[in-house]
DNA sequence: TGTACATCAGTGAACGCGCGTTCACTGATGTAC
DNA sequence: TGTACATCAGTGAACGCGCGTTCACTGATGTAC
């Protein structure tokens, strides 16, 4: 008669990676308490360790994670960009302009990158770690520089530009804007510093169209 | 006959400030210890509470040290850039470019900023810390707007832009920058970063001036 | 269908260490008269 | 110049708490025969 038992439900290491992620980007992982973790997910602090061998492996296991979810995000816009537009340098602004709606949108008032937070606290993490959040910005940079590759194919660029700083650019806009739109309590932010990067490569690619192209 | 007493060189205070602020940089401000600082300083546990209250009164005064810091660079490459050129335009664009290039000579080989750090650690500190760090952040802004007022005087964007996000594009390079910075191990993106910031608002107020301007 | 064993997902108690903070005290220097 | 007192910059010992980790154990479910 018991409406939930041991079983029902998200399984426990999800609910813990979940409880892990708002409260390693609340307060870091260093200030960040197995203890806690447990409370919150109505298990014993050694139930934490049958799913992970240390808390080392459960930074790795949230980067994991962490990696997956927004593989996807951006796999999705720049998808949808290309499905809406046959120009890449179309397709590419489309993609950003959803970016930007999309993350305008996420529930958390203050969104948070665990890249972010992690390199912040170097010294906490074994080499695994960091090997793992290094990967994950390259990956950012190959995805949004084939991007650009493909724009070069069909544009020339107002001026020589770095294919590779450029591509950074998008990372450095979400992580850049993350950082403000927390010490600022305004979220807007966020948004706002992808459109410029939007804008930018507009410029670059498309000169002499201004406003008029919205 | 003693090379050294308690009196020589720098107060003890402010090495304790030093000694804090690349330890936090390093793993954070919870994973870092009253206990590992004053053993660097080379005085008791003690000695620290004698210069602060408590721990969060450190985390006030490492943002208080950093803000007179970075407001004195800021000012100085914008002064510059001043100096150097009348045109509103000119003197900004080398304003950042003189900025990117005392990032890239910085000592530490991969920079960081305390109110990135402090902001993804937002639940350790008391209300005074989180006033100080959106101060710093509102006060980047009114710096970099004030630049983009007095470029807008004599100049017509390609585009309309929020001006205010614009500011806003050079803090979140910095912070962005050094976030991709510290996670690859490349402390030449951060410069890169910044001078893309600088081509943005070339090509919003100079269109039609390419590379050919360089 | 029944029994034996294996595995899964934990429990409960205990560990030693390091943390931030507090207390009472001190020895060197500075200042008033 | 000498003495009394105040202040500065700490020392040394102790506090209680919470942390990550380990140990031996358990009760429910799954699988083989």
């Amino acid at each position: 008669m018991e409406i939930s038992d041991h079983r029902s439900g998200p399984d426990t290491r999800e609910r813990l990676l979940e409880i892990a992620e708002r409260a390693v980007l609340e307060k870091g992982f260093g200030a960040t308490s197995i203890e806690e973790l447990v409370a919150e997910a109505g298990i014993t602090k050694n139930g934490f360790f049958y799913h992970f061998p240390n808390k080392n492996a459960l930074a790795l296991a949230l980067l994991q994670r962490y990696f997956a979810r927004d593989n996807a995000l951006f796999d999705d816009v720049l998808a949808r960009g290309r499905e809406l537009s046959d120009d890449p340098l179309e397709a590419f602004l489309i993609g950003l302009k959803l970016l930007a709606e999309t993350v305008a949108e996420l529930p958390e008032a203050f969104p948070g990158c665990l890249v972010a937070t992690f390199c912040y606290q170097e010294r906490l993490f074994d080499t695994d770690v960091h090997a793992l959040y290094h990967e994950i910005v390259l990956d950012w940079r190959a995805r949004f520089r084939s991007h650009l590759d493909a724009i070069c194919e069909r544009y020339d660029p107002a001026e020589d530009v770095d294919l590779d700083a450029l591509a950074d650019m998008v990372s450095t806009a979400i992580e850049g804007g993350m950082v403000l739109a927390r010490a600022t309590g305004n979220s807007a932010i966020l948004p706002a510093q992808i459109m410029l990067v939007r804008t930018t490569i507009r410029l670059l690619f498309r000169p002499g169209t201004g406003a008029s192209a919205e």
